[in-house]
DNA sequence: GGATTGAGTGTAAGCGCTTACATATATCCA
DNA sequence: TGGATATATGTAAGCGCTTACACTCAATCC
């Protein structure tokens, strides 16, 4: 025997028990809550007097189906556990708030496969738009969100080249402009510990932008050690013995993000290695951690939350027709705090 | 005039869209997607083939109101920029998962107003069952859940004497017991930094729990310097220069959680006081931060993941109707680091 | 004064799905 | 071999809401 639902109640009120109890058709109360300025003053006083009386809540699932809109935005994040994420999804749903919009979140565990079922159930939960993260993805996901018109912003990733509308920065750019100033201080042996690049446009990016920095400054860019690892403390402390293990281990250590360069610093302390005497470590994000820890990290400042409230205005002003389909470039900028300093020697 | 909806498309398929290219009845094709062992394989498989190719993704809202039952849970979080509540919700939804749940989250940002609007939404959204975060709260909220037979489950509290289903930990206790190691140490005049106490039980009850220490052990609560403040890491630091300005100030501030501790912390440095040497600093939840500090953090840890795993569990034995209606109390304990050391003199 | 207008309200047709019940076909036993 | 039983599928009635259209009744205009 199938468990029977627990929420029939008594009496969940419905439209038509607020319509009998203000004595008006069901469409009026629908209108009062609606349009209410369509209704006359005296009806919908009544009308809304009876809607608190019981305490009434439209349902969703009725009025989405009947109304073919649910003024709601889905976004799918990786994790709700990095601080970025969370900081910009924050600011986005604010935003959205002023909009009279609401939030669905999901979350993907960096999984591609998971990403693609969140699609399909923010869809079937009626999402009148998406935010997604970063650009890759399997094209039949694009395609299904177009067949059912869509639309659809990627977020933490510009690149207008890919011809979908997006917000966020060069992580490209972002992190050349970072390996080159390591390279000013006259780092040749670097290293990188980067998220798993595979599904991850973002972090392949940065490194590649570590490599172009070196290619650009007569280094190899195949002599760049580079460890893959997911984001977390553990994992970049881990990463950093792995990476300072060799004979002619590296003097700076550039880290696909802020945790992972954390995680490095730790590694560093307990190995009894300076920093950045011995080695250098820089990071990425500027979470708040950043300057928190000792010595504070060197890093690249991303507006999260700046990004999330335009994410949310952007998809509003889609929503309303007045979509300019581009995509905005935010800045970044380099942060210098202890963390870098000349190549030892 | 009005926006129009944008997902008109040109064809969503719907269940009769699949039922027509596979030749067989609507009812046919939902028991295909709901209990495919009501039907024969050779059907099923034609069916979820028409399913395949026409990209068919059920309409949420549609079955909600067919089914009056949705497998969504509700989880109503003060802010997800904390990082306790991000990892409890984290492991919330992956045990969630596991049951063929998904998860709805909201965020009240500590309002009780936005809370309450929040609990209508993800009803009105059709959860199942909600998770709500301490007990304090409009009694209306509890009336209206109850009316709906929403099974409701607060977390992050332990207090068995509200009568309501609970998991969490003892805040008094837990807070009480930090205080008596801190008394332990010689502390005789103590102050306290915690999150405005008003409509946040958690909160005060740590105060309590610090109150009843200090009289335990011949101390005057009348004594305890209290500054409320939202938590983050610059009020920490801006209350503990409030805490110390006095003439005879406290050798020891216990913090509501670690992200003011660690505020605190940033603060005495920033003073040149030597902790815990000039003063003692202690946090509370035990978030990965506090062992990344220096010097590291004397807290009170949290079994944050746990709470939220047996949380979905005990939500879905609730749907099931095993509801045991009880209320689990975790195990917090008194991590010693480094911020903690004997009074001065 | 009768026709025209428009504001306020009601009527009723779905929206896409689930499910009780009806029907059709296959299986079994006496 | 006939009827009972089990199994597979179809039929159709809603679920609670929105909204096009119809209607009523004053106010307004020649």
């Amino acid at each position: 025997m199938p468990s029977r639902p627990q929420k029939q109640g008594k009496g969940v009120p419905t439209l038509e028990d607020v319509a009998r109890l203000a004595e008006v058709s069901t469409a009026t109360v629908s209108r009062c809550l609606n349009s209410p300025d369509r209704v006359v003053k005296s009806t919908r006083e009544r009308v809304m007097a009876a809607v608190d009386r019981l305490g009434y809540a439209p349902n969703f699932g009725a009025r989405a189906l009947a109304a073919k809109r649910t003024n709601t935005i889905g976004a799918i994040i990786p994790t709700m556990e990095n601080a970025i994420f969370a900081r910009g999804i924050q600011a986005f749903q604010e935003e959205l708030g002023l909009h009279g919009m609401t939030l669905l979140v999901a979350s993907s565990s960096y999984s591609e496969e998971v990403e693609r079922e969140q699609v399909r159930t923010l869809c079937a939960r009626g999402a009148d738009a998406l935010l997604l993260i970063g650009h890759h993805r399997d094209a039949g996901i694009y395609d299904f969100l177009d067949d059912r018109s869509i639309p659809v912003l990627v977020a933490w990733a510009y690149q207008p080249s890919r011809g979908r509308s997006s917000i966020g920065f060069d992580n490209r750019a972002a992190m050349r402009e970072m390996a080159e100033t390591v390279i000013a201080e006259g780092h040749r042996r670097l290293a990188v510990i980067s998220a798993p690049t595979a599904a991850n446009d973002r972090a392949s990016e940065r490194v590649e932008g570590i490599r172009e920095a070196m290619a650009a400054h007569g280094l190899d860019p195949a002599g760049l050690h580079l460890v893959e690892t997911p984001y977390s403390v553990e994992n970049g402390d881990r990463a950093f013995g792995e990476v300072m293990a060799g004979s002619a281990p590296p003097t700076a250590v550039l880290c696909g993000n802020d945790v992972l360069a954390v995680g490095a610093l730790r590694a560093a302390r307990r190995m009894g290695l300076s920093v950045p005497g011995d080695v250098s470590i820089t990071g990425f994000d500027d979470i708040e951690l950043a300057q928190l820890v000792e010595p504070p990290l060197t890093t690249v400042h991303v507006p999260h939350r700046d990004m999330g409230r335009k994410a949310a205005r952007m998809l509003v002003e889609a929503l309303n027709g007045e979509a300019s389909g581009e995509s905005i470039r935010l800045d970044t900028y380099l942060i210098r705090r202890q963390t870098l300093g000349p190549a030892p020697e």
